[in-house]
DNA sequence: GCATATTATAGAATATAATTCTAATCTAAA
DNA sequence: TTTAGATTAGAATTATATTCTATAATATGC
């Protein structure tokens, strides 16, 4: 018994737990609206541990925001592994994004409502190597495509947006709700749309 | 002379001033970061005033939200005006984002970053009048080119995502400072690319 | 196994910020 | 003028974030 009368729950998931009381909060509440305590509450656990693993509300978020990036990126690279071809890809892209949105609506919402985290610096390094290894190896990928000529060649930084930002601006309105149909039932849209765009005319 | 030794600095802009005042610390700040304190500070104004004009920071980016909205939503419909066919139109919603967000940086990445608002009941239902108005509006204007058939035949609720969701996601990729090639250098190719998404194949 | 260092937990204490509230002042209309 | 409503002021209060010290658990070296 510690010195106030309470058992010590340390336990291994700590970290884990909490991550998953925060996204449920943020989820309902909001990042900006939900607090400490209420983190504190849901994951069960004490002020001290959630400041002691994470450094605060700023941090939760940060970590959160991480592992969902992470993932997501991870799961596109893996199945770019399967596709043989530029529109393959073009379509994977757009396909995997529709996919993972729709697995973890929670996660997703998050990330594209929590644009407005002040990540330590740190987090922000990381974030920053992260997003340089990922986009690095997609450029890769499909580098050889725009060299054949099987996709039109454009300035560099506005393949992601035309390839990706139609179906994450879907996304965004079928997360918050303001429209009803499935990110399934129209990615193939988008998938078309997408390679439309890109491909070699 | 007041009560306590100040004078009353009542100003029919006061209103304008407080958010003025917010959308600079935002944009230094972050929403999230900043104070009531700070806004206080640079609108040099009391705490009572920023509370009876918006209710608290929240009132604040509520309405700095809907004004920017408002006053994107407006110029594109002006804009449109002057448009007579499809091609045109789609170009116009394209470069019509690039020239406002390149006009005015603070306001757009504000409303680009600024996602997490929690907005009271009237706000949101003003907001969603706003949006529908405007989308109806826009809808009418290119509803008839695609039952001409000089467009695609699409999901309704796709059109806004695959024309306009590439040049947003490269708004936020320059206003947030991770790519430098200003929006007029490829706002082009957004309206080239939009244009062959959508027109009748 | 035992001592010791490191990591994790707890929650009271403190610091910071948001919000409320009452009084004073300004403005405009009667 | 007078008066009602709108606006401003800032102290007082409330809510929230953060720090800090004491314990307890766990890992590590011997």
């Amino acid at each position: 018994m510690s010195r106030r009368g309470q058992p010590n729950l340390a336990t291994p998931g700590r970290r884990q737990v909490i991550l998953e009381a925060a996204l449920a909060c943020f989820d309902e509440t909001g990042v900006a609206a939900t607090t400490i305590e209420q983190i504190r509450d849901r994951a069960a656990c004490s002020i001290g541990s959630l400041y002691h693993h994470f450094g605060g509300k700023e941090g939760v978020a940060s970590a959160l925001f991480i592992d969902g990036i992470s993932d997501l990126n991870a799961g596109l690279l893996q199945r770019l592994d399967d596709c043989s071809n530029a529109e393959q890809g073009v379509r994977t892209c757009v396909l995997h994004y529709a996919d993972w949105v729709t697995r973890q609506p929670e996660l997703a919402r998050f990330l594209v409502h929590a644009r407005e985290i002040n990540f330590a610096p740190e987090a922000r390094a990381e974030l920053k190597a992260i997003y340089q290894r990922h986009f690095g190896a997609v450029f890769t990928w499909f580098g050889r495509f725009v060299l054949r000529g099987d996709m039109k060649q454009l300035p560099p930084e506005t393949y992601i947006p035309i390839i990706s930002g139609p179906i994450e601006d879907y996304a965004r309105l079928w997360l918050s709700g303001r429209t009803r149909t499935p990110l399934a039932e129209v990615a193939e849209v988008f998938a078309e749309a997408a390679w439309n765009a890109v491909r070699a005319s």
